[in-house]
Formats: structure tokens, C-alpha cells, sequence
RNA sequence: AGUCCUGUAGCUCAGUUGGUUAGAGCGCUACACUGAUAAUGUAGAGGUCCGCAGUUCAAAUCUGCGCAGGACUACCA
């Protein structure tokens, strides 16, 4: 039953049976004026139960009723009893009656006896105690019950009027809470079904019948079950009331797939409900992710909590060690072979054992050569008797324990304790963290937890992540029935274990359930995997060419700082997440930092420090800081990809990461504000390329000034701090911090909702109205008194600088684009030596990019020679940017010599260039032999 | 039947104490950029924040009732 897919939902046939009151003391008030004869209705959905039925049971608080009506199978008249809110379900308000209510006594009187229309009549309203005590006749006279008093109705709390008729038909056979029930009040038992599940001889035209059809062998079944024929001898015997297929879940088989039934069976328990408060306040010292799984799942479960049934009927497992006289006086639980052994002698001495099985077992040796002497299962174990205190032989109770006792022992019996190991057992006791499907809340995280609570009053663990399930990709359980199962072996050959789990752990936190898509890992591969790799090849490459040891003076620029800040951040965000179980969160946060802070960002700003300055300390720091980047984002990523990080690590330092120790952030390198004005910078160039983009000016073409307007001092003094940067990632000359109160920019002006809407409450809409109406004067009236008055709604309200947000909108005759509150403006217009200048980096792109074609080196120098082509302008631009042009593709042309008449006797091979719309030239390429 | 989880762009997911223009990546379209990068940038298209009702000046967010998918389960007549 612990099995997922035990529950099913299946249909089956329930029936409202009626059980005939007796008429005597307890029951002349249900016969005062009655229509026909007397009823009582009880539902069920397992009317091979019926035969066994000995009591009925209602819920003493619940209302009942006495209803008229006919019988809607014979049409005879009869009176019914049933709970009063479960009316409705069964009896139909007639048509046009507006207060809910019931036919006349006339309609009643004039019943066609049709079936049509069935007339009813509420005739008395009682408690269900009044109702205890009551007899009935017996519905199906089969068999009579054994040892009590049967066919009463009797009372029980846990009845309900859900749904059914508020009377439970009790059998006491077939249920835990029929059987208790039943005992309380002393009914007696009747069993007409046997353990195949037949009926037994008693049954008449019905003995060795299936209860359910499902037990038959394959086509032996007959059309109808036997639930189908009680109904319909139900009905002939007008005992029937209503017959229909009802859906309900029923648990399975989980090997057969058929329907279980319930018997009682004497089992032992362990009363883990003496310690129910221990186990829930315990259960709150656990970590669980995800929470609402202790709390609610597991929670509610303990709240609940049941005695822990550990009695199994199978062969195979851990027999009982509890011993019993057959009177059932006397009994004794074994707690060792040590104890068993002496209880043997015992018996050997007393004569009803001829000698000791386990002689060859020594106690107090400890070694697996002296443990596999002895076989303490099944059969072994059943053939010794011991001896009670009072002399009696006592056989072991033949029942297995559950197997779940096991997996909630593993703490213990994994050393072997308390027989051995103490110190090992009490270091490693409780676990720091299990983790396991959310489907064992049940099984494995709740024996622990009993296990652990009643043996050592402590949890078993820590924390406990329970995994969700990996999905298909269109979120169907994976089955191999369905054919969507994926092979994981085949997943790790083609995208390798690192990806996998990258992927897997990166997606969805673990007990999210996961959709498992192969595409997601090759994203992964592409995204972080190869912008990492990339890096560090980066690194490799620039790092051999100047043989950089890590040693030497190193001074740290801005960015060199700022990703050093970064990567402290995301050092303290992943420790701090890995620690608390959250590894999604830090492996995002791990990625995230490698493709755009580290790769997409830093690398690329700061390529030019690697492979273009002199040696030095810039280089150096340039080399240190990207090594220690490198280094620490193989560390931090080791425990999700252990494969790929060691390799980067052993690379990077030599020796593998899974031997180091785990890095520690330091929060003197964290510069918050660094990070901050990084972003500023960020938006800043992402607006000035898109106004590029809106004007049509490429990035190689440089612009003379653009404009951001501020409103505070601490803006001011970051875009100063971004300033060199800024200009340089968007090729513009100047950047110009325009004051906000400049008459000359437009403004925009929106309530701050939050500050606002706390103290306008309901005038809220009016004000922010009005606000967003404000003109430029007004805004500019806010702005220099700081507060204004405004008439809203016939109330006069203080507006306040603060409560709303000025922004800078527009700055007449430029280019501008915004961002939130960022605003930025750029003068487009261009001069001639604005237009030579994006000459000559388009030429040296396209000379670069012909080096690439060529298959030269990084490092190879080249003679390069351009032809005169009679552009003026072009001319210039070469003549006056020849030595901007030669140093960025390494050419060791003389400036004399890089324009010339023509190419003729000049080294290397020929190219002509189209550098933009209309503009063309021919140069000479080639490499200089070392 | 109950308990719990999930539901936001075509897909995978963020979304803070409720704050008014709901975001990212992938995919798609166009353009640009590039001597680390099959990378990247910019722009565009793409939303009933599962539905309904309520609370509130204000709801993806809080409450209730539902719907869909998933998991589990002592009783379940």
C-alpha cells in the first residue's frame, strides 16, 4: 500500500440499501403515523459487504429525518430515515415548488406509481442519538454473527454526511473503523468472504463467488458481479432504494493491479502516539525544503498521526522477535542474540528446546565470520521455543516486521549499534541532510523520524530535501509503458554528466518538478559551458604568449575591482544558497556571473589590456584578476559539475579542486557602489547603441558628445567614475553631465504609488491623476518649493517633492533615448574629422579580419601597403590615422610607405576592400618571415 | 475523498513587505558588432499573470470558491 499508484479511481456499484426497523420501546416514535413500513437507509459502495453487515452507525450530533414516500423500485409505500442535510441528494424538490420543500400529504395520495415524479414527505426531525439502541432485521439471513449483540444502530464520530445517507453500514469485517466501532459496543463479527476473496458456503446461490470480478482468471469472470446481483436481488426484495455506478478511489495491488480488500488481523504495533508532541516538535527543529512539505505533508501527517502497524504476513524479512505463550499471558521481546542465546539455555534447561541452533555463535565477537554462523530469519527462527517466567513454552509470533522499520533503522544497523561503534554512531548521528523523492514522506523520512524520536529523543536528520520528479518534457510522468522514459545512460554519453546535471539542477530547485528536455542541455553546453571554456581559453592563450606565472606587481583598474566585487558577491550569494540547500539559486547565480559579468562584460572591455599593453603591472593585474575569477567560479561550480571544474582547475593551478578548500568571500573586496555605477554603465551604453541604431551611425564611426541629464550629486559623481569607460565602449568623444534644473530639457513627472498612496488613501486615483497632468511650470514649481498644494475632490492635500518622481524626458534638437529615470542625448552631427577617423577603423576591421582569413597568428607582424584611390578624404584619413592603422594590426610599414601610388613590387597578396556605400581600396597583405 | 505542490510570453523560469509600463534566457524576424567566443549588442513580434468572486485607493502578489496537471494517503460507509 505504500506503492505510488495504489489508488485508482474506479466505478463501481453502490447501492442504498434499507434495513427495516424492528418495532419496540426504542423505536415507537419512528412508527407514530408511519406510511408502509419502516427503513432505515445506508449506503455503501461495497455491496458484498452487505452479507456480513451487523450494525448500523450514525453520528449522534448529525440531524436526521423521517421521510414519506414510495419505493422507487416496488412503489409500495414506506418510511425512511436518513441524515436531513443528505435530503436533497436523494429526493427531488417538485417542480415548482419555490421553498425548497416537500409534496402534500395530497400528492402523496395520488402517486401513479410510475416511478415518475416520486412524491416525499418529511414526517419528523431527530438526533442521531436518538436513533442508538434501535433494532433492524438482518438483510441477507445467510450466517449469523459470532460473539455480541447485533443489528442495532449504534453511534460513531466519524461518520459524515459528505456524502451517502449519515447511516454507515457497518461491517465489522471489512474496515478499521467498522471493527472499532463494532468492539465498542459489542456487535460481534460476521465474515462470509474468505481469505481468496470468495464467499464463503454459508452464502447460498453466492458461495465461492469473486467478490470482485477482477480476481477471476482471465475470461472466467461472470457478466454480472456479484455487487450487481445483491443489487438486483436488492431490489426484488424491495430492500433497494437507489442503484447506481458510483467513481470512487479504491487502492490496488501495486503487483496485481486488483482490488484490495480489508480484513482485520491481529497485528502489533508500536505506539508511537505516546510520543506524538515529541515528534511534532522535533519535526519543527528539521530544515525542510521545501517547507510547506513539513509543514503541511509531514505536518499534517503527525497531526494525524495512526499506532505504526509493524506486523507483515510474508515470508521473507525481519521476523518479530517477540515470543508468546499460547495462552497469550506471557510474552517477551528479544533485543540481541545475546539475550536470545541465554533465553535458549533457558529453555534447553526447562526442556522444551533439545539445544541451543546458535551454539557456534559467540557473544561479544563482533566479526563477520562469527555473525555468519548463525541465520536468525525464517525458518530458522520459527522452530525455537523459549520458556516463560511462569514456565510455559512460548512460540514467536509468525508475523515479519515492515520493511519500512528497516529503512528507518539504517542509522543504527549501519554500524552495527548499539552493539558496537558508539563513538562512530554518535559522530555521525543525526545526519546533517538526507534527501529522497517527496513521495517517501511517508515512508523513509517518517521512520527516521520515529525511529529516531523514540529510540534516541533526537531527529534523525537535520534537513531533508525531498526531490520532485523528473517529467517529460511535456510534463507527463515518464513511464516505460508510455515510451517516454528517457535512458539516462544514454543522456550522460551524449551530453556528458556536467551538462546534465548543470542542466537538471540549474532549471528547477530539486523538488520542483522537472521537465526534462535534452534541448535545455545543450543550451547549457552553450551558454555557460562554452562562455566559460571560452574564457579560460582566452586566458590560456595571452597567458603562454607572455609566459604569465601569476607573480609579479599587479595594479587594479575600475574593472579589474568591480569584477572582483562581482565575484565576491556571487561567492557569498552561492555559499550562503549551497548551505541552505538551494542550489538552483547559486548555480543560476554561478552562470549568470560567468556569461555576463565575466565573459560578456569584463573579458571583453579588457581584451585589449591582454594582448595589446607592455608587461607591467596593469597586465599583470589584468592576468590575476581574470585567474582568480577563473579560478574561484571552477571551485564554486565543482560540486554541480565535478568533471569539468576539476579539469579547469587543474589547469589553472595544477593540483584538483575536489582537494581544496572551500572559498571563503571576502566582503572588503564587495563595493557595492562599484557594482552599482557598472549597471549605470551598462544602461548607458545599451541606450547610446540603440539611438545608434535608430540614426544609422555603426559603432566605428565616432561621435562628438553625448548627454545625461541628473537630478542628485551621487548620479553626478558615478557617471564621472564611468565616464572613460562609457566613452569607449560607444565610441563617442565627450560625455557632458547636464544640471536637471537646465531650463532647456523637458520633464516628465510620475507619483511615486507606494510613498503617495500611503497617505492619500482613497483620494489615491484623483492626486495621481492630477499629478500626471502637471505641466512643465508646475513641475518646476514642485521642484523649487518642495511641496505644493493641490484641490482634489473638494479637500486641499500637501503634495511633497518626494512623493512623486522628476525625470529628465527630452533634450531639444538631439537624439535621446530613456530608460526608466537614465536619459540620455546624443549630438549626431558629424565633422570631417569625425569621418576620417571611422575611416580608418573600418579599415583596420577589415584588415584584421583578413589577417583572421588568412590564418596568421595573434602575433605575427605584417608589411601592408594601401593603394591611392583618389578619394581625398580616405587618403587623409590613412595619411593622418597611419599610425593608429599600423600598431592595430601589428604592420611594421613605415607611415611613409603605407599609402602608395601602387601596389606593383610590393610584398604579398593583393585585396580589394569595400569599406561603406561607395568607398573601395586596394592594399597589400603579407607576413613577415621571423 | 483528503493533504500537499504547480499554473506568468511558443518553451524553461524570475517576479522582494501588495504600488500602476510584469521581466530574463531560449526560439522567431531584422540590423549591427567582433583577432577569445557557433559569442555578443540593438530593435521587433509574442501576455486573459489558469478562471470567478472578494478585500484594498491599488492584486501576478492577500482571502474564498473553482479548473487543470502532478504527488502522496490512516479512515473513506
Amino acid at each position: 500500500m505504500n506503492q505510488p499508484g495504489t489508488y485508482k479511481p474506479v466505478k463501481d456499484t453502490s447501492v442504498v440499501a434499507m434495513f427495516k426497523v424492528k418495532q419496540d420501546h426504542a423505536s415507537e416514535f419512528l412508527f407514530k403515523d408511519a406510511f408502509g413500513e419502516v427503513f432505515i437507509l445506508a449506503w455503501t459502495t461495497t455491496p458484498w459487504t452487505l452479507p456480513s453487515n451487523c450494525a448500523l452507525t450514525v453520528g449522534p450530533k448529525l440531524d436526521y429525518v423521517r421521510v414519506k414516500s414510495f419505493n422507487p423500485y416496488t412503489h409500495e409505500p414506506q418510511t425512511m430515515v436518513l441524515a436531513k442535510s443528505r435530503l436533497g441528494a436523494y429526493f427531488k424538490t417538485p417542480t415548482g415548488s419555490s421553498d425548497g420543500g416537500e409534496y402534500t400529504a395530497q400528492a402523496l395520495a395520488d402517486y401513479k406509481k410510475d416511478g415518475k415524479n416520486i412524491p416525499w414527505k418529511i414526517d419528523g426531525e431527530f438526533y442521531g442519538h436518538q436513533l442508538e439502541g434501535i433494532r433492524y432485521e438482518q438483510l441477507f439471513p445467510y450466517a449469523q454473527p459470532e460473539g455480541g449483540d447485533a443489528f442495532k444502530v449504534i453511534g460513531g464520530d466519524f461518520v459524515t454526511t459528505e456524502d451517502g445517507t449519515g447511516v454507515v453500514h457497518t461491517a465489522p469485517s471489512f474496515g478499521a473503523d467498522d471493527m472499532r466501532v463494532a468492539r465498542q459496543h459489542g456487535i460481534g463479527t460476521l465474515t462470509l468472504v474468505d481469505l481468496q476473496g470468495r464467499f464463503t458456503t454459508e452464502m447460498g446461490e453466492f458461495a465461492g463467488k469473486y467478490v470482485k470480478n477482477e480476481y477471476y482468471i482471465n475470461g472466467q469472470a461472470p457478466e454480472k458481479s456479484v455487487d450487481v446481483e445483491l443489487s438486483i436481488k436488492l431490489k426484488e426484495m424491495g430492500r433497494a432504494f437507489k442503484v447506481e455506478k458510483y467513481e470512487h478511489n479504491y487502492p490496488h495491488c501495486w503487483r496485481t493491479d486488483k482490488p484490495i480488500l480489508y480484513y482485520p488481523l491481529d497485528s502489533w504495533f508500536v505506539r508511537v502516539t505516546a510520543k506524538k508532541d515529541r515528534l511534532i516538535a522535533l519535526n519543527k527543529t528539521i530544515n525542510w525544503k521545501p517547507e510547506s512539505t513539513g509543514t503541511g505533508r509531514f505536518g499534517n501527517w503527525l497531526e494525524n498521526l495512526q499506532d505504526w502497524n509493524l506486523s507483515r504476513s510474508r515470508y521473507w524479512g525481519i521476523p518479530l522477535p517477540i515470543w508468546r505463550t499460547e495462552d497469550r499471558d506471557e510474552e517477551l521481546c528479544i533485543g540481541s542474540l545475546k539475550q536470545l542465546k541465554e533465553e535458549i539455555a533457558r529453555a534447553v534447561k526447562a526442556g522444551v528446546m533439545k539445544e541451543d541452533p546458535y551454539a557456534s555463535f559467540k557473544v561479544d565477537d563482533m566479526s563477520d565470520t562469527n555473525y555468519d554462523t548463525v541465520d536468525i530469519h525464517r525458518p530458522y527462527v520459527d522452530n525455537i521455543v523459549l520458556v516463560s517466567q511462569g514456565g510455559k513454552p512460548m512460540k514467536r509470533e509468525t508475523d515479519l516486521i515492515d520493511v519500512w522499520f528497516d529503512s528507518g533503522a539504517m542509522p543504527y544497523a549501519q554500524w552495527h549499534y548499539p552493539f558496537e561503534n558508539e563513538a562512530t554512531f554518535k559522530e555521525n548521528f543525526p545526519a546533517n541532510f538526507i534527501a529522497e523523492g517527496v513521495d517517501q514522506t511517508r515512508g523513509w523520512f517518517y521512520t527516521l523520524h520515529a525511529i529516531a524520536t523514540l529510540t534516541q529523543d533526537s531527529v534523525a536528520y537535520k534537513a531533508v530535501v525531498s526531490n520532485g520528479l523528473v517529467l517529460d518534457k511535456v510534463g507527463q510522468k515518464m513511464s516505460k509503458r508510455l515510451g517516454n522514459a528517457v535512458d539516462p545512460f544514454k543522456t550522460l554519453d551524449a551530453y556528458g554528466a556536467d551538462a546534465v546535471r548543470w542542466y537538471m539542477i540549474s532549471n528547477a530547485s530539486p523538488w520542483d518538478n522537472l521537465k526534462f528536455d535534452a534541448e535545455g542541455i545543450t543550451e547549457v553546453q552553450r551558454k555557460f559551458f562554452r562562455a566559460l571554456f571560452n574564457t579560460y581559453n582566452f586566458f590560456a592563450l595571452y597567458a603562454n604568449i607572455d609566459g604569465f606565472d601569476g607573480t609579479g606587481e599587479a595594479s587594479l583598474t575600475e574593472s579589474d575591482r568591480w569584477i572582483l566585487s562581482r565575484l565576491n558577491s556571487v561567492m557569498k550569494l552561492a555559499d550562503a544558497n549551497y548551505a541552505d540547500y538551494e542550489p538552483t539559486i547559486a548555480a543560476r547565480a554561478i552562470q549568470d556571473f560567468v556569461v555576463e559579468d565575466l565573459s560578456n562584460w569584463y573579458v571583453r572591455l579588457n581584451r585589449r589590456r591582454f594582448w595589446k599593453s607592455e608587461q607591467g603591472a596593469d597586465k599583470n593585474a589584468a592576468f590575476q584578476t581574470l585567474h582568480r575569477c577563473l579560478e574561484m567560479v571552477s571551485m564554486l561550480s565543482a560540486p554541480i559539475a565535478p568533471f569539468f571544474s576539476d579539469r579547469l582547475y587543474r589547469d589553472l593551478v595544477g593540483t584538483s579542486v575536489h582537494l581544496s578548500d572551500w572559498p571563503k568571500h571576502d566582503d572588503v573586496a564587495i563595493d557595492i557602489e562599484l557594482e552599482q555605477r557598472t549597471v549605470l554603465a551598462q544602461k548607458l551604453t545599451s541606450l547610446v547603441l540603440s539611438i545608434r541604431k535608430k540614426e544609422g551611425h555603426r559603432v566605428r564611426q565616432p561621435l562628438r558628445k553625448m548627454m545625461v541629464p541628473v537630478t542628485d550629486a551621487t548620479m553626478r559623481k558615478r557617471l564621472d567614475a564611468i565616464r572613460e569607460l562609457v566613452l569607449s565602449e560607444v565610441n563617442v568623444k565627450e560625455l557632458v553631465i547636464l544640471d536637471a534644473s537646465e531650463s532647456k530639457l523637458t520633464k516628465k513627472i510620475k507619483p511615486d504609488f507606494k510613498k503617495l498612496g500611503a497617505r492619500m488613501g482613497k483620494l489615491m486615483k484623483s492626486v495621481a491623476n492630477t499629478v500626471v497632468g502637471f505641466s512643465q511650470a508646475q513641475i518646476a514649481e514642485l521642484e523649487a518649493n518642495g511641496s505644493m498644494k493641490l484641490a482634489v475632490e473638494g479637500q486641499e492635500v500637501e503634495l511633497l517633492r518626494d512623493d512623486v518622481e522628476i525625470t529628465a524626458e527630452n533634450v531639444p534638437g538631439l537624439s535621446v533615448a530613456s530608460d526608466g529615470a537614465l536619459t540620455v542625448a546624443l549630438d549626431i552631427t558629424l565633422n570631417e574629422t569625425l569621418i576620417q577617423e571611422g575611416i580608418a577603423r573600418e579599415l583596420v576591421s577589415r584588415i584584421q579580419t583578413l589577417r583572421k582569413e588568412r590564418g596568421f597568428e595573434i602575433t605575427d607582424r605584417i608589411l601592408l601597403h594601401i593603394q591611392r584611390n583618389g578619394n581625398a578624404r580616405f587618403e587623409e584619413a590613412v595619411e593622418r590615422h597611419s599610425g593608429y592603422i599600423t600598431a592595430e594590426t601589428l604592420a611594421l610599414t613605415t607611415d611613409q610607405q603605407l599609402l602608395m601610388d601602387t601596389l606593383e613590387g610590393v610584398s604579398g597578396g593583393v585585396q580589394d576592400l569595400d569599406l561603406e556605400e561607395g568607398l573601395s581600396c586596394r592594399i597589400a597583405l603579407s607576413r613577415v618571415v621571423r
